[in-house]
DNA sequence: TTCCGAATCCAACAAAAGTTCCAGAAATCC
DNA sequence: GGATTTCTGGAACTTTTGTTGGATTCGGAA
């Protein structure tokens, strides 16, 4: 099992015997493509760490609409607050691709952290960013509108998929609309309406940014930025 | 300055020596109606806790629309997140009414947090309950019509002002708008309709919990429940 | 290649939310 | 008490988002 403890955040600055106790503690696990990793409003399901593979965050409404809240590569960590306070899992998260994830129980974590203060700073730190995107993903749906949003998950993808200006999306409208917390066509006609304001480009099956500085004023304000031809 | 310090959950189980200094570190502020404590953007405020008044936590987008995110009463604390990180404030905050504000600063919070374990294990806590609160609001913007919202909205106000079961809004309903994220005439709107749907009850200037029961099904699903007069 | 399912495109419509506007009612201030 | 401000009620309208359904394209499997 490959783990590299020093490449997560949550590890660092952590003793070699820290770092045992840990590994000790853990346990991996293989989840096939589509395989529920754990529920919402289940018992907690302790600490994840993907190692391997893509793993899906989300909700789902009375009617059967689902809400993205994160797409995690390896390395990320996931179920954060469950795994801390021991109440329930406030989501869903299930395997995308085949993935490999490493789980520490709660009782194991309180355990860990009794002991490892440093482990537990680097908690507090790290609850305190994931709140933060919180607040910020509260805003987005609050505020924004859907081109709006969009216009923002594009300029996200680009820069996490490398420093190339041009960023294509290999999500389906299906994911986005997912991701956005909306439906299949609003994400076709909020793309149609970026494609033809000229701040996307199709190429072939992709779409790529043209025009990152209207994507970013879109993204910012409401309105789609001045000078631009309008759908 | 009345401090009963182990009101606090954040200060919960520390030793009489612990608290003494937390009172050293902790400034105490006082504010008028309507002044500002502190700005979204700006360097790290600090620790806060309401001990006298009412404390407004809010955002605003580009266009001027509010988004109160809450309205806090003695004893409850805010800025958690900037207050250990050291990043910006993440939001807003004001005194409603005249307000008296105890503050930790984000060096004083690291340095009590670097003895005092107990401290730092509430935080961690407090912190998980603060992003399930996140979660779920972020889960009702995305997915739920803003009655619903509303109806969440009164149950919550009744359960938290008394245990009586019909339960008045002192809230005005540009207030109302600010929290649910909204503008005042659809508030209005959603008023007029619960209100003929016969879940709530106007009598004199408020408004009561005419049918809790109806209230909570249209916070959980998105619709009127049947055998109710529609609008 | 041909077929099939998945993803997309597009139009038309329905519903929800946001906007504008004005008229009263209530509270507050002189 | 009268004037002013704040809050509320409600209509009419626009925009955005959600919904439905059919046509089309694409890519992989048989």
């Amino acid at each position: 099992m490959w783990t590299n403890w020093k490449a997560i955040p949550y590890f660092a600055g952590l003793s070699a015997c820290a770092l045992e106790r840990i590994e000790a503690a853990a346990r991996c696990h293989n989840y096939q493509a589509g395989a529920l990793i754990f529920a919402e409003g289940d018992r907690c399901a302790g600490f994840h760490i993907v190692l391997e593979g893509l793993v899906r965050i989300y909700r789902m409404n009375a009617e059967g609409r689902l809400h993205t809240l994160s797409l995690l590569r390896p390395v990320s960590a996931f179920n954060e607050v469950a795994a801390v306070d021991g109440g329930v899992n406030p989501f869903n998260a299930v395997a995308v691709t085949q993935a490999q994830v490493l789980v520490i129980s709660h009782d194991h974590l309180l355990n860990l952290m009794a002991t490892e203060r440093t482990l537990l700073s680097n908690y507090v730190q790290l609850l305190a960013h994931v709140n933060r995107e919180y607040i910020e993903r509260l805003e987005d749906m609050t505020f924004r509108s859907i081109p709006s949003r969009l216009a923002k998950l594009f300029l996200y993808e680009s820069t996490y998929a490398g420093q190339i200006a041009e960023a294509p999306t290999q999500l389906t409208q299906e994911e986005i609309a997912a991701i956005l917390g909306t439906t299949r066509e609003v994400v076709g006609r909020a793309l149609r309406s970026l494609l033809n304001a000229g701040l996307l480009e199709k190429r072939g099956r992709h779409m790529y940014i043209a025009d990152r500085h209207g994507l970013e004023w879109l993204a910012e304000h409401n309105t789609m930025p001045a000078g631009v031809a309008e759908s």
